[in-house]
DNA sequence: CGATGTGAATCGTTTCACAGCC
DNA sequence: GGCTGTGAAACGATTCACATCG
């Protein structure tokens, strides 16, 4: 059995399995949640379409969770899976930008509920700062690098205008954080050890169009 | 394993080559903006991370828009890809869900200015009908298959509790959609001819959490 | 007997090297 | 000479088949 959180490892995942992790414990969480106690990975494969064979290699990966002629046992899937993950203990999270995305993050009880906590909300237009953000009150960027320093932050939500994100994200990797949720249409210049998940809207409306287009509608 | 008609197309494209055109596509729009003329794969591929050879063999599935010696005209690769990518035309869009995550859409000037035309806004929720919603106004979802139809929409935008996501969709498929791009964390059962992005924002803070500690941070 | 864990074979994508054109 | 387009080689991921275990 895996003993502690040897994090670097027995051999590099391939990013597609990393992908599909969270997938297969958002789906152990729906069946602990349906009261099912064991799980096969044939019928956990066809949850979420995939195959059997591929649910077993990509579990393995992180460990040996199942048992031969049994399957997999939900509560400990979970267990495992949240642990693997990173979401066994919260994440103080610093949203940088009070926009309407935002607003939108903070307003999605969903994070909090799966252990992402905004704890600071930053913005530049002082008319934004003193306002209420859920349970943080608005502060001045000029503040950034103290408050996340001080509250020992490692991740952060960016979302602000496409011109002012290389600049934030500077800011913001300098006071040591090392993951960036970035909502700008633009591609970060960083030191490589941040690593930056992109979600750019238009693109992923872009990515939509075409595959429209290439199936023929 | 779907036995689907490869009627159109002389062979099927890779999902990571769909993937990627958008982002040539976004890289070109830059260059022509800084009056770049010409471009070659293999610095357009240090712009975006790739190797030369990558750049030439996905343009290639879609045309030779290069010219060997010269490189790729950037306004003639824009109004290619642009038409690949199906954008040259604005998309009339459907925004189904007029919470947070409904409004940061609205207000997101981006969309519009990329050919995504926010021209339909509904919600369930009477208190929120006939509010202004950009420059639409807010329709009850009972409106949903006549404004579709009248309209001709092929692209809709899901921003709704996870509850009501499966039912909304099934709805949207029946008046014609078929692409939807969903913000609910749920894995939506439509036709297969229907096609789903998913934007599931705790998923990729999952994802991000797992990145960061395989990364050892 | 049923289902996992695992190496081997298969499949698909990326990389490479070069012929051909500007 | 520089750069594209393209087949062939290399690489990585998925699928398969089976030994193993509860």
């Amino acid at each position: 059995m895996s003993g502690q959180a040897d994090a670097n490892s027995d051999r590099a995942i391939p990013q597609p399995v990393l992908n599909r992790i969270p997938t297969y414990l958002r789906a152990a969480e729906d069946l602990l949640a349906d009261g099912t106690e064991t799980i096969s990975s044939s019928r956990l494969a066809k949850i979420l379409g995939l195959t059997d064979g591929q649910v077993r290699a990509d579990l393995v990966y992180f460990g040996a969770f199942g048992r031969p002629g049994v399957g997999y046992r939900v509560a400990h899937l979970v267990e495992e899976l949240r642990r693997v993950v990173g979401i066994d203990k919260p994440w103080p999270v610093a949203l940088v930008g009070y926009g309407s995305i935002g607003r939108a993050l903070v307003a999605h009880e969903g994070l909090r509920r799966r252990s992402f906590d905004i704890v600071v909300v930053l913005d530049a237009d002082p008319a934004k700062v003193g306002r209420k953000a859920g349970r943080c009150t608005v502060q001045p960027v000029s503040e950034l690098e103290q408050e996340l320093t001080r509250r020992e932050i490692r991740l952060a939500i960016l979302a602000v205008p496409s011109g002012a994100a290389q600049d934030l994200a500077e800011q913001v990797a300098a006071a040591g954080v090392v993951g960036i949720m970035n909502f700008a249409s633009v591609r970060l210049r960083l030191p490589e050890e941040v690593i930056v998940m992109n979600v750019d809207l238009t693109l992923l409306l872009e990515r939509l169009s075409l595959r429209l287009k290439v199936a023929g509608h």
